[in-house]
DNA sequence: CCGGTCGGAGAACAGTTGTTTACTGAATGG
DNA sequence: CCATTCAGTAAACAACTGTTCTCCGACCGG
């Protein structure tokens, strides 16, 4: 079939880009339902009528964005949590592993904290299925671990859950942190957070 | 001075509500910074500038909506905390109050998880302060718990922010909750995260 | 009863919005 | 080389937005 880009495609698909990054810039004050769309292709510095070549929508536009969030962070919080290391160390490569991707590419993770309860139904949905994702991701490295044994499926999922939306949280609270002194206050109190939910973790089958 | 409310500032007080009411039932199915000035006072049955002898703009009719939904819960979590029985006994009665709250006025707490991380700053800085209030009282309450012996003030704070910040969670999914069977379940994975919590609580000082 | 207060109405303002229609011109692939 | 595909343009559409100004008339305190 087509093998080479072309560069009809190339442009296309810088357009399209232009779109999104006009609208994720956009979106740093204000929230998607309340984005126009001529005000996005206005940033792009393109007709209103091109933004219907490359989406149906405002709610598709969101989608991709919510891809382009969090569709490279598949796999690394797998990977981190399944290093060797005690587990201390692990959650402390976890956490910062959170703050540095918060801080490398902060838009992204604004619009994703934004729009998890947002009035954009499609893209909650998209949002929320991708946090299943990383669930069902951070459940199975957790079940390898041998602080794992014995435990069901249900309560490996509720510590699976517990893990990602704290990450959630965590990259929220970094959001909103004012300066680097609160940053790592919010660093330092998540790792607490974490090391009690440890400490809970190993004693849940003791009685 | 002023004693009797008087006809007039009843009426007030009367179409100010009505415009809360509309607005609260137009947010179910957007945020606020898409909510329309004219879109609320049609529906309340106002003209558009009725609208200004209430409130500055829509911002700060997103702030009294905070104060609505959560002035009223101050107190509550706290006096659940300091009742007596075990602590098994107490995160459940914890747990059921939110439920119960939530069941109550579903469109109210709709529109704070919505807003919390939302595109308009006045009604995100409300809902912190008020999220930072019920922080303390449940740090207060907790402190009192003979659990809590030898605890200092940041971590007893930590405890506090997570009990919070898991009850607003729950809230949310509360509301996600597709039916009954969903929300049964919800219940239950959120006691079981308390339980963990609390266990991990009860071994904090031992190392 | 009466003059002042003030919540609300009505009309008009200039801008902006999403979407449709018809069209242009360059890359495409046979 | 040539017919076709198709990303992007241009203009027009009716509908809506927030805000200002002027005015009305019912409640108010004395």
């Amino acid at each position: 079939m087509s093998h080479t880009p072309g560069v009809r495609q190339a442009q296309k698909l810088r357009t399209r880009q232009a779109l999104l990054d006009a609208a994720l810039t956009l979106l740093e004050h204000q929230s998607l339902s309340s984005l126009g769309l001529r005000e996005v292709t206005r940033n792009a510095g393109v007709t209103p009528t091109a933004f219907y070549r490359h989406f149906d929508g405002m709610a598709a536009l969101g989608v991709a964005l919510v891809e382009e969030a969090l569709g490279s962070l598949h796999g690394m919080i797998g990977a981190v949590l399944a290093d060797t290391g005690d587990s201390e160390e692990r959650l402390d490569r976890s956490v910062e592993l959170i703050a540095r991707h918060v801080a490398a590419r902060p838009a992204h993770f604004r619009f994703i904290a934004r729009e998890q309860h947002g009035g954009v139904g499609p893209v909650r949905e998209a949002i929320a299925a991708q946090v299943r994702a990383f669930t069902e991701e951070v459940a199975a490295a957790v079940a390898t671990e041998p602080e794992s044994a014995g435990w069901d499926r249900p309560d490996l999922l509720m510590l699976a859950g517990l893990y990602v939306d704290h990450m959630v949280l965590t990259a929220s609270a970094l959001l909103d942190a004012a300066g680097p002194e609160e940053e790592r206050e919010v660093v330092r109190t998540a790792r607490r957070r974490l090391r009690l939910v440890t400490l809970g973790r190993a004693h849940w089958l003791d009685g």
